[in-house]
Parts: C-alpha cells; structure tokens; sequence
RNA sequence: GCCCGGGUGGUGAAAUGGUAUACACGAGGGACUUAAAAUCCCUUGCCGCAAGGCGUGCGGGUUCGACUCCCGCCCCGGGCACCA
C-alpha cells in the first residue's frame, strides 16, 4: 500500500485514457449530448487558472453525463488566429505560425495534465488552412447572397494596432486591446449583414437557456425601439419648384404601390406631378412606353424625371431622347440588363437593354440612384452598374418593402424633394417640436442646391465633430455645441410652422435617420440644447389634462399624459395619438435598432484572408470555391503601417482574374478573428473531413450545443456573432435550427489574491502548473469548483487549497487501510461508544450516503458544484469516523461514493475504483441512484418559537397530531419558561418542521 | 445618467419566507510524539460569570416569523452610455 501519490496517479490514468481513446465519441449517438468549452487563444503566457475554471465545470458535467449513459461531444479546440502572435512577431521577429504552434502545444500539454475528458481526435486550429478554408468558404456564401458587402464607412480605427475594430469591441471609446483612443476614419471595409437579423436574434432569445444578464445584454445591444418616421418639407428661401415627372414599372400603375402617397406628399410642396399611365403594363414595349411618355408629359429645366424598377428602364430612354436637359434623373430599383434574382421577366426582348450614357447626362444635369438592400428582383451590382455608368449618387437604403414595394417609402420621397425624415419614438410630441437638428454627416448637407447662407461656419463645425476621437466626445462633451444651418428651414407638418435648422453632434449620423425633430419640452437632450441657444419649448403633453392651465417646465417633461395645443389631437392620450399623428402626416411607424452590421475587415496580417479579386475589368470577383484555401504567404512583412501587410508580399498580392484573365489583386484584407470563432462548433463534429465544413449527418447527430461554457466578457461579442451566422447558414439551407447554444453557463472571474483582476502588471497571476505539481490535478479542480458559486467572481487562495487536498488525502486513507500515526484504533472516550460495535451504522450512514447521491445530483445538474463537494465532505467525515472507530465501511457504499466524487476528481477515484478490484473503468458506470424512502426521517424534529425567536426543539414520531405537538411543547419547562404569566394568542404550525407559539 | 450583479464570522462561503453562519481556510486548546510534521478530538459571530441580549450594509414596511418579499438610501463590482 502507498501514501497517495497524486503525480503517478494522475500521469497513469492520463496516459490510459488517451492510448484507449476512452473519450472518443462516435458518429453515429444514440443519445448524444453536446458539452462545449469556448475554445481558448493559445496565448504565450499559457493557461491562465481561469481556464481551467470552466473547463472543470464542463468536464464535471460530460463525465456525469456519460454516467448516465449519454454519448458526450466534448472537444477541443484553438482559437488561433489573432493580433498578440502578430505583435509578438513584430517585436521579436518569430513567425506567428511559430509562436502559435509553439503555444498550442503548451497549451495541449497543460490542458491534457487536467484530466478532462476530451475528445482529441476532434481537436481543431482556426489557424490551420483546413479549418480558415471552409472559414473563407463561409465568406463566400455571405457574399453570394448578400449577406456580406463592401461599403464606405465611417469606421472605429486604431492607430496603434493599426487596424479597424468592431464597434463591439471598443470599450469606453477606447480599443479594447491596446486603450489606445479610437478615431472615426472614412474607409471602404467589408460588413457581415448582422441587421439583417436584429429581430430574430431579439426575439428568439426567449427560446434558449442563458443567464438573463447575457440576454439582456444581448437585447440592450440589439437596442430596438418603436417610432415613427416623419418627413418634414424644407422651405428654401429661392429657387424654382421642380416639377415632377413619375413612371411606374412592369405591372405597375400611377394608383399603385407607393404612387398615390408619394404624388400627395409632392403635390402638398405645391409641385406639379405628372404621374402617366404607362401603356399595356404587363407586356412592356420600349418603344410604345418611352413615345408615350415623350407624347404627354411635359419637360422642362425644372423637371425631376423618376423612375421606379422598369419605369427607371423607361426613364433612361425618355432622357436619351429629349430635346431640352431637364433638372434630375431619379432610379429606385433600376436596372441595366434583364437578369434578376428570383424570375424571367417579359420584356427582356422588348427593350433594346442598349443606352446612350453620353447623351443622357448631357441632358440631366444631375442624377440619383437608389437601389433596396432586400430587393428580391434587382442583385446590388445593377445599382453599381447605373452608377458607373451615369456617375450622380448612388445610395442603398432600406425600403418599407424589399423594391420599394411599400404604399409608403419614405426614403423615395426624401432624395425626389428637399425633405427631413426624422426618426422619432415620439409622434405624439409632434405638434411640439419647434426645431431640427442633424447630424454633421448628415448627407443633406452635402447638397448644393441647398444654398446654405453660413456655408463656412457649419463646414467649420463639422470638420471640428470629425476631428473628435470617440473618447473625446464621450468626456468633455456634456455641454451640447451646434449650428444653426442659415438660409433653410423645415416645414412642421402638422402646423405649417417654418422652423429652424441645426446641426449638433449630439445628434448621431449612424442612428435612425441622423436627424430628429426636436421637442425640447418633452426631451431631456433637447431641452437641455434649447435653454442653451434660447429656442422655443412648448409644452404638448400635460400629465394634468384637463387642467386649465399646465405646469411652467423647469425639465423636459418625459412621462405619460394627454395632448394639449396639439390641434384636433388635443385631449386625446399620448400613446393613441402616436399611431394617429403618424398617419395624419404620411408617416411610417417603424422599428429601429441600436445594433449596426458587423465590419470584419482587418488591416492585419495573422488572420484569414478574405477571398475576393478585384479585377480591373470585371470588378469584384469571389474567388471560385474550387480555388480555396486563399493561403496566408508567409513572406510577409508585418510590420504595421496602416496599410494591410498582405498588400506588401508580391506572390499573395497580384494575379489574374478567375473570370476573365486579366490582371487584378487580391483583397489584402484579413477576416476578424471573430469570423473565424462564429462557426468553430459547426466544425468539431466533422473536425477531420476535408471535403466539407460541416457534414449533414454530423449536423443532425450532435447540434445543436446542448451546454455551453465560458467567460461573460463574450455576451455582445462572439455569442451575438455565432448566433447571427447560425440563422443565417439556416436561411441558406445548410442548418435546421436557429440557435447555437441551447444552455449557457458564464464561469466567474478568478480574482488574484489581492481581490483584483489577475494581470502580468499586478504580479497577482497564479500558475496553474504550479498547483497542479504541488498538490494534483484533481486537488486543484476540486479546488476550483470548491472556491464559490461558478458564475460568482471570488478571489483565489493558494492556502485554502490545502483543504482539498486534506480532504483526497482523507479519502485515500479511508479507502487504502493506510492507517494514521496512530498506532492502534483507540475509541475516543467521550462517545462512549462500545468497543464492540464493529458494524457499519448502516441505518444512520446509509440514510447520510443516499441524501448525498440526491444533493449531488441535482446539485451538478444546477452547477451548484461547491455545495456537491461540500455534501461529499460531510459524507466522507461520516465514513471517515467510522473508519477511525476501526469498522470498515460495506463495498457496497465504498463505491457508490467514489461514483459520486469521480466527476470532480477523475484520477484518484479511478485509481480507487481500480484497487477495490473493478476492471472497468468508472468513467461509463451507472450513476448511483438514491432510496427516497431512506432519505426521510423517521423522528421529527420540530423547532420552537416563541414569538418568532427558537427557544426549545422536540423530538418526535412522524404520527403525532398538531394537536398534540402543541400540547407536549407547552408541557417543556423550557417553553414553560416564556409562556408563564401569558396568554396564548395563536399558533403556527410547519408540519415536520417547526411550531411558533405567539403569546401576549 | 441608465441597466445588471453584489454587500452574511478573521477569510472563501451556506441558507431564497421557518433553528443564520453548513462545508472549508485561518486561529486557539488538547491527544499522540524525544521533537516536528501529519493525524485525531474540542473550541471559534459579538457582549455577558450566567440567565440572557444583540447580530446578515443603513432606515422604514409587510408577516406569527425576513439574509430571503416591498419602499427609500449608502457602499462595492460589471456593462451601456447624447440611440431621438
């Protein structure tokens, strides 16, 4: 017999697990279960005892699991792409494949001497070109349906990594790794289409199981609000009315779709609007639609000449053939040739789909090209094309309806007149609003025609907003600053009211609309804004109606109440009059979120490349599926410049086209890491097949994840982005379900032992290898999973650690017959118990041991790990006493407590299980079960109070009445005591449990 | 400013309407030992000789009874931050 030798031990059952693939699962479950660590960063600084935390919990949970006889997914991976090996490089100059190899390996060897239970043959590297292939791959599908585009965009841009950032990963308007200060920088960057599904990620989060703060993280980030869009004319003080000419596309007609609002809201500028109806709409012919035009419409140098879908086809025609140049040219949802999304069409032989460019833009002098981010017919290169084509504005913008197929479109009514569309939650404030305010990017501003009068002061202003760094704006900007735009104002739709226009930067230009309406009496900002450049506030909503006079605000007045000077509004409740208002002014009621498309662009060299070409003919080409991987060279300079390092290395950079052969480059640019984490669990099941990212069957066998394990810091991060790739593979058919990860569980911070976040710079980090080599693996998990709540943060304490390992130390002993210093059993005197009890207390431990299995159990089920490891301690301390007393506990419960220890300290207690004389390993026996019937007792003991303070306990059988408790309790001489002299008033009774006896 | 989490012995913590402090660390005492370590036993919220009183951040409330529920505050930690 040996002293317990925890480095043997742990390198024997080690060394066993892996040579008999214990852990390998097979493809085919009959009852799968998906247990899921987020994988680590392989980091050069190794395990970190965070860590081991979560990976502790999620090994618990499969090894208990597999007890209940689940076949346990539980695999491991590398998340191993990323800027540290890159920083690295370029301090020390090792290749980050180097460094990353290099701290892989450490990582594994450090995992692997933990004892978790993973499954090795699955392990994956996100760094690998097996894996960043089918992470490119998935790139490709986003584009292909255009779930990933190319935009120009003001970005977050640090300058000292630098490289772009998401806006979820500045923090504090600073980076999150480096805290250097993020600025705004104008660039063309590639966006995953996250708004897409800003609805769906909201809403679907009632149907999974993760902590509420995660979620409400999650929704808060989503930030979805109700409002309405509102359009407020401009009035400028000269120039001509425009008068419009509107052509309706294939199947369309003046009294369709938007037609009837859109003419209404024209007319009411007092514009004329000519809105024909275009001859035989569902068998279009070019020549007998444009002569029609040609023949009843009226042009001249004040005409704007719009055209939606085949009327922007029609419109094109029309200004190649007019005789006189007319003042704009408007498209929403054209198009050049007839290729579409979804059908054929037609009239792809009854037009010429031929079209004298140079002729049209001698004779408009400007133009404007709107294309729908979802329109279903018209793919987004057509808007690209027009613009080449024609140069103007070309604008996507999102529709009421996917084409502009909406009775309302207010973004249609926007570019066609000088108009404000505001974003508001507050219709109802509308008769209140006495000025606007845009943001300084706001596009309007941009305008000539606009004849700004102080021209020079509002550019002025917005180079100055521009210069601000984030941070900046966050810290010295309380105090509101703006300008008043001279020489234009907007028309209140409601009163016919001229009121002024500003620009603010505390209006922000990526939100709703970048402009709002301002009503300063029921808007705090607002407010604030107009005290300080003396703006009018007027009070529309009165929380006193129909008091006759209402109160003199010294505060924006934010809450509910009923309409006042609100016109024949006015009396009606504030939430009614939101939906009302709305529609008396053409408005829209609309959903808007705080969430933005995800940029995943990355100047940076140690990551995947993005699988584009741009080719100087063909434009943007997606590299062919057959040709990836795109390979990360690895002649590169990384040395950062602002400018992506893969630009620099000749090989990666220039090639041909893939469509037509001539020269062309690749995109330099590399993926976000986040790409990379965002489908890691898609891969795990099919991590070694090279033909697929992800196998069907595989699919259907393990996913979704059942559990999932990790940090908090992730909520609006990796979990938002695995969520959004999952839906969106759904929609492209590759997945049948909607959500990754049905159950999450957030580890809580390891604190240093001073109580504060373990950091290099602190010198509070504890080593991991360290503990492990001083007192065990499994000392050291217990250890962790003893320490508190999982979810909790607390502190570490190398000298508490000792407890655990006092206690394996107990169990060994217990188990062994290794006998103490003592040096023969001696009966402790004072318990007088006889020396010839040398049985087991089988009633009393046996009652001990099944209330253990109960409180285990459902504890590991919960993650109530530190209470399960305390319920086996007393449990031992029981077996233990008996142990002293020389009696030997019965095989029988000897082994049913090495089954309930196993998941948390698997090496000891298979070294034991062995030992006992088992040839099996513990890992797949069933888990014990426990006797409800042995779990009650059979003697109550029922508590006493007086008046709600304990005073006195009784023993007693289960069969005695209320009654009789009541009575035998007044009986006590302790009760006696404080019920002498008074009256009983009234008595509670907790069947088995306790009795208040209230006395006056 | 808004949202979330938390405040219980010397320490990590347990108890989510019913005996406050399970379990563990630390501390003190004892047994064993030439001695130490290890082990085992006892004590360990505060005041008090005791009877008893007080005690879960503070102040109120609900209740027969509150760490637990409600209202108002204070402090600590985290997240968001001019989102119309």
């Amino acid at each position: 017999m040996h002293m317990y030798n925890h480095r043997e031990i742990e390198k024997k059952w080690q060394k066993r697990w892996l040579n008999d693939k214990t852990f390998q699962v097979s493809d085919r479950p009959k009852k799968k279960y998906y247990c899921l660590d987020m994988f680590p960063y392989p980091s050069s600084n190794g395990l970190h005892v965070g860590h081991p935390e979560g990976y502790a919990a999620t090994d618990i949970f499969s090894r208990f699991l597999r007890m209940h006889g689940y076949d346990v997914l539980h695999p491991m991976g590398w998340d191993a792409f990323g800027l540290p090996a890159e920083n690295y490089a370029i301090k020390k100059g090792v290749h980050p494949r180097e460094t990353t190899e290099k701290n892989i390996e450490n990582f594994r060897k450090q995992i692997q001497s933990l004892g978790f239970s993973y499954d090795w043959s699955r392990e994956i590297n996100t760094a690998s070109p097996e894996y960043y292939k089918w992470t490119q791959w998935l790139f490709l599908e986003f584009y292909k349906h255009g779930l990933a585009y190319k935009k120009k965009a003001p970005v977050n841009w640090c300058d000292s990594c630098k490289t772009v950032l998401a806006n979820e990963q500045v923090q504090d308007g600073s980076c999150e790794r480096c805290s250097n200060a993020v600025i705004q920088k104008e660039l063309a960057q590639w966006f995953f289409k996250v708004t897409k599904y800003a609805e769906e990620l909201l809403t679907d989060l009632s149907d999974i199981e993760w902590p509420d703060s995660i979620k409400r993280t999650q929704q808060n980030w989503i930030g979805r609000s109700e409002g309405a869009l509102l359009q407020f004319p401009l009035a400028m003080t000269d120039g001509a009315k425009p008068n419009y000419v509107l052509l309706h596309g294939y199947l369309g007609s003046p009294d369709g779709i938007f037609f009837p609002w859109l003419k209404q809201a024209l007319e009411k500028r007092a514009c004329t609007v000519q809105a024909p109806s275009l001859p035989h709409p569902s068998h279009p012919t070019e020549k007998e639609q444009v002569d029609y035009v040609l023949r009843h419409c009226t042009f001249d140098e004040n005409t704007v000449l719009f055209g939606h879908s085949l009327g922007a086809v029609v419109a094109l025609k029309v200004a190649e053939k007019l005789e006189r140049p007319i003042s704009k040219l408007i498209l929403a949802g054209g198009f050049l040739d007839a290729h579409f999304r979804d059908t054929e069409r037609p009239f792809t032989n009854t037009f010429s789909w031929k079209f004298d460019f140079e002729k049209i833009k001698k004779n408009v002098r400007g133009g404007i090209i709107l294309s729908e981010e979802n329109d279903y017919a018209i793919p987004p290169e057509q808007g690209r094309k027009l613009h080449d084509a024609l140069g103007g504005t070309h604008i996507t913008v999102a529709g009421q309806e996917p084409h502009f197929t909406g009775t309302r479109e207010p973004a249609l009514l926007e570019h066609l007149a000088p108009t404000i569309t505001v974003f508001t939650t507050r219709p109802d404030t509308l008769y209140g609003a006495t000025y606007m305010v845009l943001a300084p990017e706001h596009l309007l501003l941009k305008k000539k025609e606009l004849r700004i009068k102080n021209q020079e002061e509002v550019q002025e202003y917005i180079n100055t907003s521009a210069k601000k760094s984030e941070r900046e704006r966050l810290h010295l900007e309380r105090e509101k600053t703006g300008v008043e735009v001279k020489g234009i104002k907007a028309i209140n739709p409601v009163t016919g009211e001229k009121i002024p226009v500003w620009i603010a930067d505390y209006v922000i230009a990526s939100y709703g609309t970048g402009a709002i309406m301002a009503v300063p009496a029921h808007d705090a900002r607002d407010f604030a804004f107009a005290k300080k450049y003396a703006l009018p506030v007027r009070m529309v909503v009165c929380p006193h109606y129909p008091a006759p006079t209402c109160p003199v605000l010294d505060e924006a007045y934010e809450g509910a109440g009923h309409l006042v000077e609100s016109g024949p509004f006015t009396g009606m409740s504030n939430e009614e009059a939101k939906q009302a208002i709305t529609d008396s002014v053409g408005g829209v009621i609309r959903q808007n979120y705080k969430l933005r498309d995800w940029l995943i662009s990355r100047q940076r060299y140690w990551g995947a490349p993005i699988p584009i070409i741009y080719c100087e003919s063909c434009g943007e080409v997606p590299v062919p599926e057959v040709d990836l991987p795109v390979l990360l060279p690895d002649d590169v300079d990384f040395r950062p410049t602002g400018e992506s390092p893969l630009k620099r290395s000749g090989t990666f950079h220039s090639v041909t086209c893939p469509k037509c052969g001539s020269s062309a480059c690749r995109e330099s640019d590399t993926m976000d890491t986040f790409v990379c984490s965002s489908w890691y669990f898609l891969r795990y099941p099919s991590a070694t097949q090279a033909d697929v990212p992800f196998e069907d069957e595989q699919i259907r066998s393990w996913l979704p994840v059942d559990m999932y394990v990790g940090g908090a810091e992730h909520a609006v991060l990796h979990l938002l982005y695995a969520r959004f790739v999952t839906k969106a593979l759904r929609d492209l058919g590759y997945l049948s379900f909607s959500e990754p990860f049905l159950r999450l569980r957030n580890q809580g911070l390891i604190l240093g032992e001073d109580g504060e976040k373990m950091s290099k710079s602190r010198g509070n980090v504890v080593n991991p290898d360290e503990i492990i080599n001083a007192y065990g693996a499994d000392t050291m998990r217990l250890y962790e999973m003893f320490m508190g709540p999982f979810e909790d943060a607390k502190p570490w304490s190398t000298a508490s650690i000792i407890g655990m390992r006092r206690f394996l130390e107990k169990v060994w002993r217990t188990y062994t017959a290794i006998p103490t210093n003592y040096p023969n059993i001696v009966i402790p005197a004072k318990t007088g118990i006889q020396t010839h009890v040398k049985d087991f207390d089988t009633e009393h431990l046996n009652k001990l041991l099944h209330k253990t299995i109960k409180k285990v159990t459902e504890d590991i089920q919960e993650f109530k790990f530190n209470t399960a490891i305390s319920a086996l301690m007393v449990c031992l301390n029981a077996f233990a006493r008996e142990r002293e007393k020389g009696i030997d506990i019965p095989a029988q419960q000897r082994d049913t407590f090495l089954l309930l220890l196993a998941p948390f300290t698997p090496h000891i207690t298979e070294e034991l299980w062995s030992m006992s004389g088992h040839a099996e390993s513990l890992a797949f026996h069933p888990w014990p079960k426990y006797d409800p019937t042995l779990i009650k007792e059979d003697v109550m003991n029922i508590t006493v109070q007086i008046n709600g303070k304990m005073r006195d306990h009784i023993i007693i059988s289960h069969d005695v009445s209320e009654e009789n408790i009541i009575k035998a309790a007044l009986e006590r001489e302790t009760v006696k005591k404080w019920t002498q002299g008074k009256k009983v008033v009234r008595t509670v009774f907790v069947p088995g449990k306790l009795l208040n006896i209230v006395v006056s």
